[in-house]
DNA sequence: ACTATAATTTTTGCATACAAAATATAATTG
DNA sequence: CAATTATATTTTGTATGCAAAAATTATAGT
């Protein structure tokens, strides 16, 4: 009878809204440097401009999303500088969780984040890039789960977020590829010697590999982009939420 | 003529709202814990409710507030466990700050830095604690500054922001004290010789000591309230917006 | 034809209005 | 009189409406 009273309240629109808009722009729907129009998302979203517009407060806040004054909001276009300054913050970050996640974590975490290891070789042996990045993500989110600092980890996922929406997950070269799944062995080995300053190194280093890809893919993606404006028309400004 | 055409426009309301709650937040007119009414502060502000919703918005994404479902916000409160953490992070942030400022810092910058901590020296030698707490935040401003990264700067300021708003700015004992200052002192040392590892351990420790500092008061006054609560009614949940 | 200006439309920003939930108060019952 | 239920009030959440600003289109002038 009293079963549903108990029930946790659905989360609050603004939540929602949040929520979907952040899944839009990390995952590139909504492109770096778009126009959020209200109305628009408004109707795609089912929702009035209200909680829609609480919604993209705290995006602003997050940094996923940049506020002009009287004209809306659009989604973060971070350039070279941003982006070399968010990898920056990311690597101490990182390293954070790394040095704190040898100190406190549990065998039961450690043997967690072997198994995902061994998923990712998997990944890797397959050549499943997709199936690789996801492994990667939860394998980090897992070191940082044993850190146990609940402000590192809402920390730590805010700026990531900022990188994701860059969307740089395309096709690295088998090398650099190769590179990142030995670092990833090296930070297993230092988790499980508990050497928090090992850790620490490996992650920088990794992330510091990582930054060097991206910017690298930054540049080259400038460079197509004029040649290809010169030829035909870019298709960059035409960004379209597919609901 | 066309003089004011140019004129950069206000800030929007809803920035000018979370612009002055973050004042009242850290600076504990609203006490941690305090509900924050909509109405109310509507009135006090004197601006309806959306732009004050939107402004609290952007404050939970910040930390400052936490949205209970159909309930409002509340100023955050920090138990021992959040501060710690808390503070985990912002020793990480600093000790990043310290070893970038170290690479990147200018002689312009460290000349002025000298100067502000010359400048805290007086206040101590005057045991003006005001005057002290002010020049420190400055010159760890400055440090951060120096390091030239704007993710790391507002990714520390945000983190920084939920200390401040702890208010633990009270009499701290002479003993502390003196060492905090000559903490400063091995600070500027290392400043000046660009050693960025010197200055991270530095004020990785300083942090560390403003933790156990922070700590302890926490403890101190959880103790003072059981006792005071005991005898009379206790005046913390009393808390009033002064506009 | 191209630029500059004016009219129109769209879009954002803010305030208000209404609905639903939560809280406070009153009433009722054992 | 305490405890519980019912009622009233307050407060939050969402939608809508209106005004101001920006963007767009139309118009006029050179």
């Amino acid at each position: 009878m009293t079963a549903q009273i108990i029930s946790i309240p659905r989360a609050a629109l603004h939540e929602q809204v949040a929520y979907r808009l952040r899944e839009l722009l990390v995952e590139g729907v909504i492109a770096p440097g778009a126009k959020l129009n209200e109305r628009e998302l408004s109707l795609q979203l089912n929702v009035s401009r209200t909680p829609l517009r609480e919604a993209i407060k705290m995006l602003a806040a997050e940094g996923l999303v940049e506020l002009l004054p009287n004209r809306g909001a659009v989604a973060v276009s971070l350039n070279e500088q941003d982006v070399f300054n968010t990898f920056e913050v990311m690597a101490g970050l990182e390293g954070m969780s790394g040095e704190l996640a040898a100190q406190r974590i549990t065998d039961a975490q450690l043997g967690e984040i072997k198994a995902l290891h061994f998923e990712m070789l998997a990944a890797h042996a397959r050549r499943d890039l997709s199936a690789y990045y996801r492994i990667n993500a939860q394998i980090h989110r897992a070191i940082n789960t044993a850190a146990n600092n609940a402000v590192l980890t809402t920390t730590y996922a805010q700026v990531n977020a900022r990188l994701q929406a860059l969307r740089f997950r395309s096709n690295q070269d088998e090398a650099k590829w190769n590179r990142a799944v030995g670092e990833h062995g090296q930070m297993i080995d230092a988790l499980s010697k508990r050497d928090g300053a090992a850790l620490k190194a490996v992650l920088v280093q990794h992330l510091h590999h990582k930054r060097n890809v991206v910017i690298e893919q930054i540049r080259t993606e400038a460079a197509k982009e004029i040649t290809s404006n010169s030829t035909s028309n870019s298709t960059s400004k035409v960004e379209k939420v597919s609901a």
